[in-house]
Parts: C-alpha cells; sequence; structure tokens
DNA sequence: TGATCATGCAGAAACGTGCCTGCGAAGTGG
DNA sequence: CCACTTCGCAGGCACGTTTCTGCATGATCA
C-alpha cells in the first residue's frame, strides 16, 4: 500500500532519479534518504552507507529547485554592473571590471556560492527569473532603483562604491578615493609639476564625483588654478577629445592625471599631436588596472584600485550577511589603493635616453 | 470557507507577497492570478487588468525557485571553463575567455537567460546546488567527466572547440585551426621568412593538436625541418624559457608562430636579449585577443580567434537546443580567424624608421 | 514486571507556482 | 422550451525536496 503510493507515477517518468526512486531502490523511506545525504537525523552508519550507495548507484542528484523552494536558499548571488547610457553590456570593457569580477567569482566558489552577472538596466525579467540570496552592486547611483528593489525583498545588498546618500545597503566595500587622488597629486608636484590638470567625467557616480572635489581642494591648497574637461566616461571617442582639449588649451597644463582607463593612451597620443614629450613635457597619470600601461612608450605611471581585492572583500561581506554571520549595523570596509610608479610620472628617470636594448630585468618585474 | 483555506497561515508570514496574496486582495483564485499575469487561460481584458494592478500595488514578483520547480526551465545556463592544473581559477587570465565571456553573457541576456560561471574542477557541491538548462564547456578534454555526467543528466552541452573522440556533444563551435595556421605560415614565408619555428604546448588540447599538425604539415609541404619548443601552456614562466630556448637553438628560426597569449611579449624579450630586430632578423606572429600588441615596440601581428563571435555562436545554439528549436543530430559552426597584420611580420613595412612623432591615425584605426 | 527512554525510521505537511479539469451562467440555434 | 456551445473562473494536483511530528521496538531502571 504504501509502496505503490510513493511510487505513484513510476520511477522513470521525468528521466532523471529522484529521491522517491532512492527510497524505494534502498528499501527506505523519502525521510531517511533525505537524513542520511544530507547528514542529519540519527541513522545508524549501515543505513547512511546503505542508502549513500544506492544514490551513488542510480546517479542520484537533487533537484537544486526544489531544494531551494524548500530552504529559501538558492547557493546564487547576483554581480550587478551598472551599464552606461544606452550601451548594451560594457562589463569587462575596462579592466577593473574584469578583475574584480573574477575574484568576486572566485571568492563565492570557495565558499560554495555560484555568481550570475546581471546588468542594471536588464529587463526586468531576467531579475526575477532567477533566485537570489543577495547582490553584489557595482558603483550604485544614488536612490538606484534596483538596490531598493532587493532590499525591499529583503535580499541583502553589498555595494562596491560608497553609496551617496541614504541608499540602504547591507554594507560597503571602497577606496579612499580622496586620499589617492591627494597622495598622486602631491607624486605629481614633486616629480616637478608646477600646473596639474584633471581628465575627469561628467556622471555623478561617487568615484568621479569624490576625484574630482579632492582635486579641487589640492589645487585649493596648493593655490593652483584647476584646469580640468569633462567628458561622457562612456563614450571612447569623447576621451580621445577631451584629451585633445585638455593639452590644446592656452593654460596648458604640464601634468595630467586621468580618472579613466583609456585617458593614458589619449593623452599620450594628444602630447605626440603637439610635440610634447613624456615625462620631459608632460607629466602622465591615470587610473587603470590595464598591463598596457607597463608597456607603452613610455610606460605610464597608474593608480591601482586594487579591484581583486575589492572583489573579494564584497563577496565575502555579502555571504556573511546571508548567513546571518554579520554583525549589527551596516559594515564599512576601506581597501588601500596602490600607485604604480613608471616612467610618465618621474622627470628624472634612472634612464632618460630612448636605449632600444633595453635590459630584459625591466620587462618582467 | 475557501477564503479562509487560501490565507491559510495569514498572508504576511514570509515578508514577501506570494501569488495567494494577490488573488486574495484582488477577490480572485490563485488561477486566475497565474492566468492574468502569464497572459494564459481566456479571461476578459478588465480581470487581467485589474489582477495586473493588485500585483503591481503588493510589489508581487513570482518565485524564481517555484516557478523553475514547477516548469522544469530555470532560465539559467553554466559556463564552464576547465582549469589548468591547480590553478584556483585562472579565467580571464587570457583575453580570449573574458572576451568570450563577455560575449556569451550578452547573448544568453538578449535572450532572456543569465550566465553562471562555474569552473569544470570546483566541488561537486556547486554544480548539483544551481538549476541548469545546459552548460556551455569551453575546451573540453577528451571523454571530459563533466560532460558525460551533463548529458547523463539529459542537459543540452555545447562545446567551444571540436569535441575530440566521440564526446556526446549537442553542438560545437570552433575556428578552422588547421587552415588559420597554414594561411599564417604562407603569410610570414612571403615576408621572407625561410625557416619558421613554432612556440607550442604539452597539452593534449584540441586547439594545440590541430595547430601543432597543422605546422608540421605544412613544413613537410614546403621541405622545412621543424624547429620547435614545447611548454605548460599554463605556466608564464615556462613560456618565456621555452621561448628563449627556441631562440638559442644552432638552427635559429628566423621567425616565429606562438600558439599562446604571453608569447608574444616573450619572444620580444628573448629577441632583444639575442640582438635580433624585429622584424628585420625576426618574424614574429602569435595567437592573442589581447590590445598589448598594438602598442608593443615593434608591434606585433596577431592571430585573432574572434571570441566574441564564437560566445555569441555557442549560447545561441545551446539555448535553441534549450528551447527544441534545434534541427537533428549535432551542429557544427566554424567560425573564421582573422589574422591582424602589424609591423612585426612584415619584412618591408611601409616607414621602417623609428619615426617619433606618428601620425594620430594610426593609433586609432 | 511495568514505566521510562533512547533509537530507528515513516507519514505528511509545507514551499509557491503552473496547469488540467470542471462547473455554473450566459448566449444560441432548433 | 430544450440541448448545446462558449465564456469566466475556481479546485486541486503535482513539481521534489526538507523537516516536524509521531510511532513502534528494544533497552534500562525502579
Amino acid at each position: 500500500m504504501s509502496r505503490t503510493d510513493t511510487t505513484r507515477r513510476g520511477s522513470r517518468q521525468s528521466g532523471r532519479a529522484g529521491i522517491r526512486d532512492v527510497a524505494a531502490a534502498a528499501g527506505v523511506s523519502i525521510t531517511t534518504v533525505s537524513d542520511a545525504l544530507n547528514g542529519k537525523g540519527r541513522l545508524p552508519d549501515a543505513t547512511r552507507r546503505h542508502v549513500r550507495e544506492v544514490a551513488e548507484r542510480l546517479g542520484y542528484r537533487p533537484s537544486a529547485a526544489a531544494r531551494t523552494l524548500r530552504t529559501g536558499k538558492s547557493g546564487l548571488i547576483g554581480l550587478t554592473v551598472t551599464t552606461y547610457g544606452d550601451e548594451p553590456f560594457t562589463f569587462t570593457e575596462f579592466a577593473y571590471f574584469a578583475e574584480m569580477a573574477r575574484a568576486a567569482t572566485s571568492a563565492a566558489l570557495a565558499r560554495g556560492y555560484a555568481l550570475v552577472i546581471l546588468p542594471a538596466t536588464s529587463q526586468h525579467d531576467v531579475w526575477s527569473n532567477v533566485a537570489l540570496d543577495g547582490t553584489v552592486v557595482v558603483d550604485p547611483s544614488d536612490h538606484d532603483p534596483v538596490v531598493t528593489e532587493l532590499v525591499r525583498q529583503g535580499l541583502p545588498v553589498v555595494s562596491d562604491g560608497r553609496p551617496a546618500g541614504t541608499l540602504p545597503v547591507t554594507a560597503w566595500v571602497d577606496n579612499d578615493h580622496e586620499a589617492a587622488v591627494l597622495d598622486l597629486l602631491d607624486h605629481m608636484a614633486e616629480a616637478g609639476a608646477r600646473r596639474i590638470g584633471l581628465l575627469t567625467g561628467t556622471t555623478t557616480d561617487t568615484y568621479t564625483r569624490l576625484s574630482t572635489t579632492a582635486y579641487l581642494r589640492w589645487c585649493e591648497r596648493v593655490g593652483q588654478d584647476p584646469v580640468y574637461e569633462s567628458y561622457p566616461a562612456h563614450d571612447p571617442c569623447a576621451g580621445a577629445v577631451a584629451a585633445d582639449r585638455l593639452l590644446a588649451r592656452p593654460d596648458r597644463p604640464d601634468a595630467v592625471y586621468g580618472l579613466f582607463d583609456p585617458n593614458g593612451t589619449d593623452l599620450l597620443a594628444a602630447a605626440r599631436r603637439y610635440g610634447l614629450r613624456v615625462p620631459e613635457d608632460l607629466l602622465l597619470v591615470c587610473c587603470s588596472e590595464s598591463t598596457v600601461y607597463a608597456a607603452t612608450e613610455p610606460p605610464i605611471t597608474t593608480l591601482s584600485l586594487k579591484p581583486r581585492r575589492i572583489g573579494t572583500a564584497v563577496v565575502q561581506l555579502l555571504i556573511d550577511a546571508i548567513e546571518g554571520v554579520a554583525p549589527e549595523g551596516p559594515v564599512e570596509r576601506v581597501i588601500p589603493t596602490e600607485l604604480i610608479v613608471r616612467t610618465s610620472s618621474q622627470r628624472r628617470p634612472p634612464r632618460t635616453t630612448v636605449s632600444p636594448p633595453r635590459s630584459p630585468a625591466s620587462d618582467r618585474p
């Protein structure tokens, strides 16, 4: 009677073996199978081994959907990238995102979670079609609708980038952008820069805003007139144009810091166009994670935001919150930046000649 | 009676609104809500609008887990990267993977699917914890255990890279590696190469094998003795050493093709060490998607495998198979490669002088 | 010897949907 | 006026787990 009930519709209906099939094959109940496989309940080792063996023989894999429905945990976390403008999907366009996403994926897997990459501007379809335990949001805008929707659903949200305003994130991770910019400007000034220009963005995200105000504060402190050009960061052509404008100004700077990844090559090209030598006539620093700048002529000093450490920290905090390990109240974590000094920001480099046969050691540090 | 039954345990038990809450609030049955929201059944527009409005007001989002359990479709597809050796997660180490993953993610989202990146060597935990509708496998090895397990579960599997042996994949996408190598060797021979060397790998994956045999065939055809060095592709240091060995040989080649991404810089460094000028004394080509090689001294000719097109094609085929749009039998799709010719493989370049003020046009084509 | 208790397991209720079945009411043709 | 179709919607089962509750059985103890 009970046997016919458990095998109600035949054991091979859906092709895959279910927990009922295992129970029938092992001659035990569904409960016993579940307990044996999950290490719960009070079962003698003999039964446990027997059930495990039968499950193995049948190639049983528990249904992730059913488990998620029952337990409320899916083991999936989302990684949201806020796409600029109408661009379809600019992820990995910048090396920062690629590095950060890689570290986040690794960190998630190490703790038994899988990571799903979702653009913020995606059709709502995809968002509600995947069961998430929590989400990492990259650079959320003020009053971000995605974030508010997620917290309304009761999901923990950790942001890469200090949230603007009163955005109710569970935790956030960021660099100290202001300190980084101040430090970097000091570095250029020490290298002999008299008037430092800035290549910045027109967007209002936290990174752009903090970096720009830090620049303005620094200018005020040292008594220099600000010299900067802004452009929409998502448009690479606009970046090249802005770089050109900056060097075409009557009050042309003798050093420039570019906030975005492609600014280095753009500024280098513009400098060549105006016959400016780097670093003799123009000091150059840009914020980038790209390895390209180790191989340019000359190599360009970059500010690294340490995306790997950020990606790892963000995921750790998120999983802590999901599993309830997190302390009370919002958590903030600041990751130090690193200035990778290369030729472009040293007015008196070790070798100022354009030596063709460089030593191999200088290529692979 | 029926009302108390539907709201059995109170409507606010789990915090989120369920379909029952919507039904109760709208004064209709669960079936009607489901039909109204999914556009099924026969309902007058008035009821449909009313239900949609109530659902919107309550902020109702259907449970992805429940829907997956019911329908059997999760809207998730996996992207497996076969990690080399014990390396934790070499994904995006090579630009090829990064580009391919990005294109795959985009293509999946465009069709309403989300993409999960999973390493093949991960603990089985993660694999069975996420409900996948199908999987993309990158460069599966012969008799790949992951692939066989997946097809045993009845999931469609599409591979990037022609499967070796009788691996039962649903479809595959690949370049014509043999044709690409033959074409590329011809190109170098036309540029004046007399003896072309090869930097290859010790692994037995399809890409390495096909490329190497194509090289050997070409050598036989033109009557040249093969000159090659092999090394484990996952070890960057080994690559540098192998490049050095190749140029240190008594029968030193006057042209080299490197199969892997970092080979270009490695060979360039080795050439400098031996005082060889590129391209005057040594022609250089390597297979890479990295933009670094546009900016090296000199710029290096690369073979692009078009990872974006591959990533897109792979996902399209997979989703076709999932949705049953696919034709009978295995599908094969060959993506053409592209040889990006730069200075390193042209013995008589347009400008052979090291002109300092290059024209801006040459930087941004 | 009867009461108490740990042990080993089975029953069954959820979890939140989708969809098949079916039932009353309203319209329609003879 | 009756059979018959169509419309509009409700009931209820099933998806495959986890887990709470509970029931025998043998062991232990007063």
